[in-house]
Order: C-alpha cells, then structure tokens, then sequence
DNA sequence: GTCTATAAATAGATAGAC
DNA sequence: GTCTATCTATTTATAGAC
C-alpha cells in the first residue's frame, strides 16, 4: 500500500478506535491491530500517539465540523431572507440532526476531547460554535426589530435551540438505541423543537 | 486514619480523579499521591481499580443521583396539585441547575461511564433519567387532558425542557467558564427556559 | 513500505516487614 | 494501618533487517 494510503487508513482506523475508547483508552498495539499493521508502521506515519490524536482532532474538525455550515446553506439563507422563521429553523435543526446521525465518531471524539480539556475542543468551539451563536442569534435579534419576536436575550435563545438539538442527539447516540425512549424521525423531531421554539417567543 | 475514614478518603480523592480524567486516563498512583498514602493502601481498601470505580460510581449513583428527587420536592408536589405550570417547571429547573452546578464531579463522572458504556451509567438512566421522563411527562398529559397544553408526545416535550437544562449545565462545566459565551444567573436562565417551553406548548 | 525484536517507562497488583 | 520493594504485563517508542 502506498504511504499516503497507509496514512489514511490508519488515520481511519484510530479515528474510530479512539472516538469509542477516548485518548487514553486506546493504545497504539490496537490501533496497529486493527489497521493490520505492526506498530512500527504507526509510528512511522504518526510520530507519537498524541501526534496521532492532534491529526484526527485537526482533520475532524476541518472536514466533519466546518464542511457545509448552515451560513452556507443556500435554502437557509433564502429563508432568512425570505423572513421565514419555521424554515430558517427547520432546515437549521434537521441539518444539525442528520449531521450528528451521519457523523457519531465525531460527536464522541468531541465529547472525549472536551472531557479531556482538549485544546482542540476549545478550537472548534471558537471556530464553529460561536459562529453558530453569531448567525442564530443575530437573526433572532433582526426578527426583535421586526417585531416577530418577543425582547429575549438572543444567546439564550440559541442555547435552548441547540440544547433541544444536541441533547437530542447526544440521547441517540449514547443511550436510546438501546432503551428507545423516545422513537421519532429526524424530521418529526426537527419539527417539534422548531415549533416549541419558534411559539415560545413569538411575540 | 481508622479503616473507615481512610477507605472514604481515597474514595473522595478517586471521584475527584475519575473525574478529571476518565478510568483509563487515571492511575492507581497519582489516586495515591494525592491521597498521600502508598499504591499498598489503594489497593488494600479496594481489591482492583475496577472495583474502586464501581465503587464511585454505585456512591455517586445513590448519593447525587437519588437524594431530593424532584418528585419528592414539597414545593414542586404542591404546584403539581394547585396546577402552577410556571411553577412546576420553574422549581424543577432551578433544582437541577443548581444541582449540576454543585455536584460537577458527578456530571462529569457520568459523561465518561456515558462515553465509556460502562453499565453504571445504564443503571444511572434505568433509575432516574426515565423516572424524570415518567413524572414530567405524566404531567403534561395532565395537561393536556385539562386543555391547557397543546397535544404533542410528552416524551418530546421533556427531551426539549431536559434538553436546555443539561446542555446549558454541560456548556458551564465545559466551556463556559474560559468563554462566557452566555453569562446569566441559574435563575434567569431557568425562568427564560421555562418561559420559552411553556409558550412553546401552551393551547 | 514493512516487519521482528526490543528498549524504556509505566501500569496494575502483591508480598512481607513493621 | 502503613510502607518499601518487587513482580508481571502492558504501553509507548525505537533499531535495524528485508
């Protein structure tokens, strides 16, 4: 196999590896074993096991976090020009929703990598998250003006978005598949947080 | 130290530990560094690591989890009966920041058994996360049923309350403190999520 | 590019003295 | 109840042959 292919499979293999098992819950023997490699291949591609983590972290957070962000969706921003408040959310929470289904790996690194204080936990946060407040809120804050929306601190009420949205999620993918429950679609449950949302502070 | 003090010590300094850093990501001998006794002493009071934070985690599970359960809150009983919607929520809201807020350590501990799929963390869910759903959720077919709700599944109309609150606690535990993306009282943040989801359902 | 062998450090856990 | 010393397995990482 040629290097950059190796590279990326083991890159592949340990992103799985360590979303399921955390950074110090994987070991490189694994990681070896599972690409199967010897270790030694490991550390040829990756000088250290945190090198290793930093690539996933950094990859991850280029490719899973910021490709299509939903400033750059073209049928939310109609809608956000169009003043339609149910599709501006809508489309938001069921791309949010079908994002975190299709990218579970993801959303456990990023839990593992918080947990752990990761510094490129902070680094997606300040790349991705906060923008997400500045898009949400500002367009909450634009509907105020309008007088569509009741006078609410805009973060909070991008908090209770996302809360609705992440927890949701995060219930999915650490729990529910077992217990379901609560059994809903994507889109049922999009509509349902939308519409509690957009009720609870409509003027 | 007598046994007993000395067994509750480094069970202390091991919740503290686990917490920070996960099972696999804590030792045997930084728990007793910090501790201040041998490796030796660890192990004397609890034969393996699995079995100490078994032994944390069913602690814990008991301790944090179950004591003052919302549904044996006095004031939130008797808001249920006098039919105060604010009320209950509010009371149910403010008891649950507060308690996030004042037991970090368990939160976190969670969230690791969570990612880690360790049974105590099912075990956690069996016994209070879908009690929380029962009691809210009956109460809002109550609701219902006297028509002062809108009919939805209760079941989402609890994931989306549950949803800010946690999420909100999380982002405090995990982010907020360097960030303050968000900063606002535990009272103001339960009163403008209770506010939003009662709107949000009400006929 | 890949492996086997191995070094060096650390992990969990035990023995036995005091 | 507490420690020092130690054992064994594992972990990260390297050396060197093919």
């Amino acid at each position: 196999m040629s290097g950059d292919a190796r590279h990326s499979q083991i890159l592949q293999v340990a992103i799985r590896l360590f979303s399921q098992n955390g950074f110090s819950g994987t070991t490189t023997k694994e990681i070896a074993r599972v690409a199967g490699v010897s270790e030694a291949m490991v550390f040829r591609h990756f000088a250290t096991k945190h090198e290793l983590y930093h690539a996933i972290l950094d990859f991850k957070a280029c490719e899973g976090g910021t490709k299509n962000p939903p400033w750059e969706n073209p049928i939310i921003k109609r809608a956000i020009e169009e003043r339609d408040d149910y599709a501006v959310f809508y489309n938001f929470a069921l791309g949010a929703l079908l994002h975190h289904k299709q990218d579970v790996d993801f959303m456990r690194l990023l839990f593992h990598a918080a947990l752990d204080e990761h510094e490129l936990s902070q680094m997606f946060f300040d790349q991705f998250v906060s923008r997400i407040y500045e898009f949400i809120g500002s367009y909450v804050r634009e509907r105020q003006i309008d007088g569509a929306m009741r006078e609410v601190e805009p973060r909070i009420v991008v908090r209770a978005f996302l809360g609705m949205l992440i927890h949701h999620s995060l219930n999915n993918i650490l729990w529910d598949r077992k217990r379901h429950l609560l059994n809903i679609s994507d889109e049922a449950a999009a509509h349902e947080f939308v519409t509690i949302l957009l009720n609870g502070v409509k003027k």
